[in-house]
DNA sequence: TGTAAATATTTACATATGTCTATGTCTTTG
DNA sequence: CAAAGACATAGACATATGTAAATATTTACA
């Protein structure tokens, strides 16, 4: 167990964006989280698990959905899941990942809640 | 006028992330927005200007919040004027940026919203 | 008009990022 | 146990990014 926080548990300890200013430490912690979805490809991941039946998804279908080679794929799914938004569990001989919903409400009311 | 959206514009387009998977150029207009708040100093100015009263700062008072040179604090205004997420106004010597609140609000939308 | 102040632009550079190819690991099954 | 399939890791490389120093632009005012 780490004394470091993830970015997703970063995220659910800030008032919002517009109600007052986020500190240096708060604005490091979270901005992992954003550049984490900061890409084209990983939003569209992000979704598509997210969107998903179950909220869950395999990379095997995942891995399909896109013009891309496999590795860097996979490359993508490691970034969202070492911040935690996606969970990661193996199945025989498959990967199923799923969305951690709350961390993405966690980060909308950072960023849309009301300022008062 | 162009023909092309603003990454703030593009926003308003979508249904949440978790609702259905996003298209690919839905993510590509989406991906800018998020890019220009992934950093930690981006997300301080942001929250600085829209944590302000009235909802606008002034550069002068948030080039002092920052251990940052003037033209790289400048240079990540422009970043956040460029996607839509700041206004731009010169008032004699000043200029004051003031947050886009219902571009952040759009945004938080798509990140957060329920999926059904 | 000329000088100072506020902000932007240009240029340069070290580091980070996205992608691929090649390879490794793990699981199932013949 | 060997071979095949699913996914991850390592290494390499071109491009993007954050920052600063130097310079330009704009505005106010003496």
């Amino acid at each position: 167990m780490s004394l470091e926080l993830t970015p997703v548990q970063a995220v659910a300890c800030c008032s919002p964006l517009a109600r007052e200013p986020l500190s240096l430490p708060d604005a490091e912690g979270i901005a992992p989280l954003l550049k984490a979805l900061a890409d084209p490809v990983r939003l569209r991941l992000m979704s598509m698990v997210a969107s998903h039946e179950g909220g869950e998804a395999c990379v095997c279908d995942l891995n399909d959905a896109f013009e891309l080679s496999q590795p860097t794929i996979s490359h993508h799914l490691k970034i969202l899941h070492e911040v935690g938004l996606l969970d990661r569990e193996k199945r025989g001989v498959w990967v199923y990942y799923r969305a951690r919903t709350e961390a993405l409400q966690n980060l909308a009311a950072l960023i849309g809640g009301q300022a008062a």
